[in-house]
DNA sequence: ATATAATGCATTTTT
DNA sequence: TGCATTATAT
């Protein structure tokens, strides 16, 4: 029998105390590969076997399916009895599903609502500008669905936002905002950003609401706090009962447990504040906070890199990871000559690294920082015959053929769903044209009904074509057949029923595009993730209303009918619950719909065994999380890494220096950093600097393979001479900085203002002062020189 | 209504 | 440079 106590001897001292830290909202700040979900899963443990705590009374929220999985699989590993099913492990997205399907009727939304991807929050912006003729260059839907995400993900409503709107680009933002809320309300759906949002406008607008789960949830943690955004930040704090508006008299609050590390904060651009992690002990005065410094996973040379290159970063709580597995080998550089080199030294030194027996390709993975990059290394591996697997890139449900079928199941769950309804109109192509489907979207809009019913009565939609009327009544008729059919079958049986009877897979079938072959099997891959689906099927991911009805509310949970055993913890989760767990409940089009739309690709990241034999090529965002005992971080180059549009923000490259720091802290035995001295970009070459990051590595920690390319060795004005000798006036190229001050041949004395991009592309915005004021330059080219 | 040419655009992306 | 989306001719 594991008793827990035993196992705490297999903490280190902070980490045990975080583990049985009670009383106080605790902030573990966890550095890479400090152990932090193990951490995480004892506290769990610790807090059902030692505190009396009951699984239904914790809630641990992640932010990948992924990290969900496994904690609850490694709480499992630790509990003598099997009692994690009524815990709520998962991911934020999935938590906020739960309470909307319950709760969202509050709000007006359907309890099978939609979930909108960020490529249906796109089409749909682009329906909404065009319904306000808007000029797609002056105001791009594109960039509008980025910003109101934004928005969202600040809690700013339209309401607020339109008030504020000064310019005409807000006033245009607030009025599309405005509309495509209602678009999406209309159709039932919400999109990513929704989910968070509306969750904390329910929890805000429905005190009660707020308080069932405040007395349900005695237990909150949050993972990968860095990450959290406002809206999600907001949310916990409701959760735990926020601070100053908290009721004195009330219950006691829930115990919040927060992890994270700032200096792995690399979700900025998407709306993760830094400020939350930092901020957390003036949020949470009583916040008691454990820094975890010991590194389980990498070698101390690897570690010294990783803290010499962070520290860089100002305002930052100071944390150095020490090790003790060990000094271990130094870190090899390389510089190639260019990016095909450099992906031959990468496939040498991993062949290399086989042939001696050190290490398999599996155990190896090649980190760049934008996926363009991999298109190289996959050249290079195929000609030399290394296998390979791409993390990332076009995902599987991202692919035209699945998503057109799952529009076409999204409408059978939900008919008013406007977005796939018009997706399909004329998938495949039954003579529905835009003609056809401008003039539908004008009658619904003018009676003032939703496009699925403008649809069935377009016989009445003025000037419609008599063709177009009869392919509209064959549509229509094939969906109500499908309809029909839907809900007595499976899933899979849907997506099956769909592809034959809307003519789809014959369409893909009889097509001699050679692309549609692998089309045919991505969608029987697709029938059989359904078919996995309903076999693996335990319970609706919601609860078939009321897993935790009143018991939760109540004082004492009824004791679970025939439900778990032995485990009386689990009945304020299974007591009401029909038919759950015990006999298995059906899964139906919603239940798939949501796993979907919530769970990505599952297969994505690879476990650390089962790649078989295959090294392992991602960005470095994907990296996060992972470990690989032999790294390669390519492409160390100014303008590629740290990107070129982080290098005027001061923010965003101090990000950039976390994702270097995240990559290189990925890495447990050895680790590769290279450059190229020329990379192809878009056609035309460009000559890069060594990444500054490289520069912040110290020296003695690096064994050079290559130190410099033959190419361009350091001065980039060779090479351009080389190719165009005639342009270039025998002149140092200055290496400026903001601040310098330069003369210039005709403008004369100036100071450097800003300086943008890299290598050959560098370009300097220069003050003459009053008379002359700013220019810009290509220092390349400018005829100025340093003081 | 659809196949083709032309244009424009190009970090990162847990959900 | 290559892709994805849009304008154009049939």
């Amino acid at each position: 029998m594991p008793s827990l106590e035993l196992s705490l001897n297999d903490l280190n001292a902070p980490q045990r105390e975080a583990v049985t830290h009670s009383g106080s909202p605790l902030l573990i700040i966890a550095g890479a590969g400090s152990g932090k979900t193990r951490v995480l899963t004892y506290r769990i443990a610790h807090l059902l076997e030692q505190r009396g705590v009951r699984p239904g009374e914790i809630l641990a929220i992640t932010f990948t399916n992924k990290a969900a999985a496994e904690m609850k699989q490694r709480v499992e590993g630790l509990l003598s009895s099997r009692a994690a099913n009524a815990m709520w492990v998962m991911t934020f997205h999935s938590a906020c599903v739960r309470i909307l399907r319950r709760e969202g009727g509050r709000l007006g939304y359907p309890s099978s609502f939609t979930i909108y991807d960020s490529a249906d929050s796109k089409r749909l912006m682009q329906l909404v500008c065009k319904e306000m003729d808007l000029d797609p260059k002056r105001f791009p839907p594109k960039s509008f669905s980025a910003q109101v995400s934004n928005l969202k993900n600040e809690l700013v409503d339209y309401d607020t936002f339109g008030e504020n709107a000064q310019t005409e680009q807000e006033k245009k933002l607030a009025e599309a905002y405005t509309l495509y809320q209602r678009r999406l309300h209309e159709a039932g759906a919400m999109d990513f950003d929704d989910l968070i949002m509306l969750t904390v406008n329910l929890l805000e607008m429905f005190p009660d609401v707020a308080e069932y789960y405040r007395r349900r949830f005695r237990h909150v943690l949050v993972d990968e706090y860095q990450d959290t955004n406002h809206a999600q930040y907001r949310l916990v704090r409701l959760l735990v009962g926020g601070g100053r508006d908290a009721d004195p008299d009330a219950f006691p609050p829930p115990e919040l447990c927060v992890v994270g590390d700032a200096d792995q904060s690399i979700y900025a651009f998407r709306g993760a504040t830094i400020r939350n992690i930092l901020e957390f002990e003036a949020d949470y005065p009583e916040a008691r906070t454990i820094l975890l410094e010991q590194n389980y996973r990498s070698t101390q040379n690897i570690l010294n890199a990783a803290n010499a290159v962070i520290q860089r970063n100002p305002d930052r709580r100071e944390k150095k990871l020490w090790s003790d597995q060990g000094i271990g080998p130094k870190i090899t550089g390389y510089v190639a000559d260019n990016e095909h080199d450099e992906a031959a030294f990468v496939v040498g030194e991993i062949d290399k690294l086989h042939d001696e027996g050190e290490f398999t390709p599996s155990q190896v993975a090649v980190f760049y920082r934008t996926n363009a990059q991999s298109r190289v290394f996959e050249d290079v591996f195929i000609r030399t015959g290394l296998p390979y697997k791409i993390v990332g890139g076009v995902r599987f449900y991202e692919r035209r053929e699945i998503r057109d079928i799952l529009a076409y199941l999204r409408v059978l769950a939900n008919p008013e769903d406007t977005v796939s309804l018009r997706r399909i109109l004329n998938v495949p192509k039954r003579g529905i044209g835009d003609r056809a489907e401008e003039s539908i979207e004008l009658f619904a809009a003018r009676e003032r009904i939703s496009f699925a019913q403008a649809l069935r009565r377009a016989q009445d939609a003025p000037g419609i074509a008599t063709r177009s009327l009869k392919a509209i009544r064959e549509f229509t008729a094939l969906l109500e057949e499908l309809e029909e059919l839907a809900p007595s079958s499976t899933p899979s049986e849907v997506i099956e029923a769909v592809l034959q009877r809307t003519g789809y897979l014959s369409e893909l079938a009889n097509s001699k595009d050679i692309q549609d072959e692998s089309r045919v099997e991505n969608l029987e891959e697709f029938v059989d993730v359904a078919r996995e689906f309903e076999n693996t099927f335990s319970g609706p991911l919601y609860g078939g209303e009321e897993e935790d009805g009143e018991a939760a509310l109540g004082a004492e949970p009824a004791e679970g009918a025939g439900g778990t055993a032995g485990d009386a913890d689990a009945a304020a989760e299974s007591a009401e619950t029909e038919g759950e767990a015990a006999e298995p409940a059906e899964p139906t089009l919603v239940d798939f719909l949501e796993q979907i739309a919530l769970v990505a690709d599952t297969d994505q990241i690879p476990d650390a065994d089962d790649t078989g034999g295959v090294v392992t090529l991602m960005t470095l965002h994907s990296a996060k999380g992972l470990e690989f005992p032999v790294v390669f971080l390519t492409g160390m180059e100014d303008g590629v890494f740290p990107h070129m549009r982080t290098l005027g923000e001061k923010a965003e490259l101090e990000e950039e220096r976390r994702l270097a720091y995240v990559g290189i802290t990925r890495a447990r035995q050895r680790l590769y950093i290279s450059r190229s001295a020329v990379r192809s970009a878009w056609g035309t070459p460009s000559y890069n600097p060594a990444s500054r990051f490289l520069d912040e590595v110290p020296k003695d920690l690096v064994e050079w393979r290559r130190a410099e390319s033959a190419i361009a060795p350091s001065r980039p004005k060779f090479a351009a001479q080389s190719r165009k000798p005639s342009s270039r006036p025998t002149r140092e190229v200055p290496t400026l900085e903001v601040g310098d001050k330069v003369t210039h041949d005709s403008f004369g004395m100036g100071t450097v203002q800003l300086v943008d991009g890299v290598g050959d592309r560098t370009k300097a915005r220069i003050d003459f002062g009053a008379d002359i004021g700013e220019k810009d330059f290509l220092v390349k080219f400018a005829p100025i020189e340093k003081l």
